[in-house]
DNA sequence: GCGAACCGTTGAGTTAAGTCAATTGTTCAC
DNA sequence: GTGAACAATTGACTTAACTCAACGGTTCGC
């Protein structure tokens, strides 16, 4: 009950009001120009929506929307990284997602109604995002049709990939989880090895994986011990994936 | 390993075979008129995109493509139900979603390169679907860009469904991932009771929310005997869901 | 530079969920 | 209609994962 009042209490309290930055330092937005939703616009009509937009800096550990508040913004990663995650009513914090420079993130919400967050998103370091409205946005692709192409594009493959996410949710114990989740960070997918970094702490990344971090540690010690992995911090060296493969069974 | 080559043997075997029939009744395709990705679309598009496409006729448990396989066309449910599943490499099969008429599937392939099934779909019963070239409905929106919104619109709902999919499978205990999943079935949400069906077998319902057959059948006799729900077949009634809710914590 | 937080790891004990097996009820094919 | 396959349930047992607790190692603020 405590703690269900503190969830509550934090949804009174403001967001969204990081210092805003002035928008001329155009290298930065050199991503955001080659993003999939937005390289197809014209030079005039992106510079229109960035004008638009605010560029927030936000520091480690701050709150940039909660859950079901109307939402009036997507964004766009600069720098940083962010995650995005639910809290539900006894106050247990689970993780859904992490989001690098260059991704955008609360974008389905341009056809939601009505538009809510869907979940929490808070910085997980010092970062900076670029505050789009979606009204902007939608009025740009009802006014050019055109572009609505490679947002179709964007987000089909953002559904896959939430698919391919949830798939992996369906195996049904913790070690093979992991593994499938290690396999998936590797960039050439599971034909060659590598260093993977992990995107979160590795306690975030037991909650994203529907387990408790000692079950995590555990898993990775295992995994060590058997030759499978490397371990140094949050860089992991899987140098043989197809061997942790065929240990998943 | 046998089962491993019985998997591998399902590769082989032709699909998308089945019976097809002329597309002469109009009626039975009302309700992919009032479908979010065709309503738009001008009568005489429409007429196009089905005269380009192939209805299918699907008997109970036959397969209608196969994960991996090349992906040129998808889908309109017009009767009956079907499920999407994956197999991994030992066999297990694992639910991802189960589709009723008037839905879509595969849809996501549009835009995939290269596109391939990212999953297996049977259908459950005796169903009837409609198989629509990948191409024509992507040619139709090429050369009319007005018709993007509508997809896109469509596009968006799909991704935060998926969302949400995944967010009930991060909930780590069975109990609880399976009274979410069915205060979600409550067309009205948690606001009032109701009697759901099961969109899936009970055993499939178990696949789906990774857990076992047994698992499942004695969390919902549980909860039968605390008075949460009564069970008829695949028929449940959720008198008080905020108690149904308020037990998972 | 020091202590307080926090993160990650490890150990010990407990519990939820999986496994195996037996049984009944249903569905379906012949 | 009958028997074979399959779906669902229940019991007994095992095990994977959770919980609680203690303990190093880092990081961060002062």
């Amino acid at each position: 009950m405590a703690m269900t009042q503190a969830v509550e209490q934090r949804y009174t309290k403001p967001v969204l009001v990081a210092i805003n930055k002035p928008l001329d330092e155009e290298d930065s937005l050199q991503a955001l120009r080659s993003h999939a939703m937005f390289r197809s616009l014209r030079p005039k009509d992106l510079d229109s929506l960035i004008q638009q937009s605010r560029r927030l800096r936000l520091g480690h550990h701050q709150l940039l929307y909660r859950q079901d508040m109307p939402a009036h913004h997507f964004f766009f990663v600069i720098s940083g990284r962010l995650r995005l995650y639910r809290l539900d009513s006894s106050g247990v914090d689970r993780t859904l997602d992490s989001i690098a420079p260059g991704d955008c993130f609360a974008e389905v919400m341009i056809y939601a109604d009505p538009p809510r967050y869907a979940c929490y998103a808070e910085a997980l370091k010092s970062s900076e995002v670029l505050m789009i409205p979606v009204k902007a946005y939608r009025d740009l692709l009802d006014h050019n049709p055109e572009y609505a192409q490679a947002a179709l594009s964007h987000y089909a493959k953002r559904a896959v990939t939430r698919f391919h996410d949830l798939e992996i949710m369906t195996v049904q114990n913790a070690r093979d989880r992991l593994i499938r989740y290690l396999i998936d960070l590797l960039p050439n997918g599971a034909e060659e090895g590598g260093e993977v970094e992990l995107p979160l702490p590795k306690c975030l990344v037991a909650s994203r994986l529907a387990m408790q971090p000692e079950t995590f540690s555990r898993i990775l010690a295992d995994l060590k011990s058997n030759g499978l992995i490397r371990v140094n911090r949050s860089r992991l060296l899987i140098s043989d994936p197809q061997r942790l493969i065929a240990i998943s069974q």
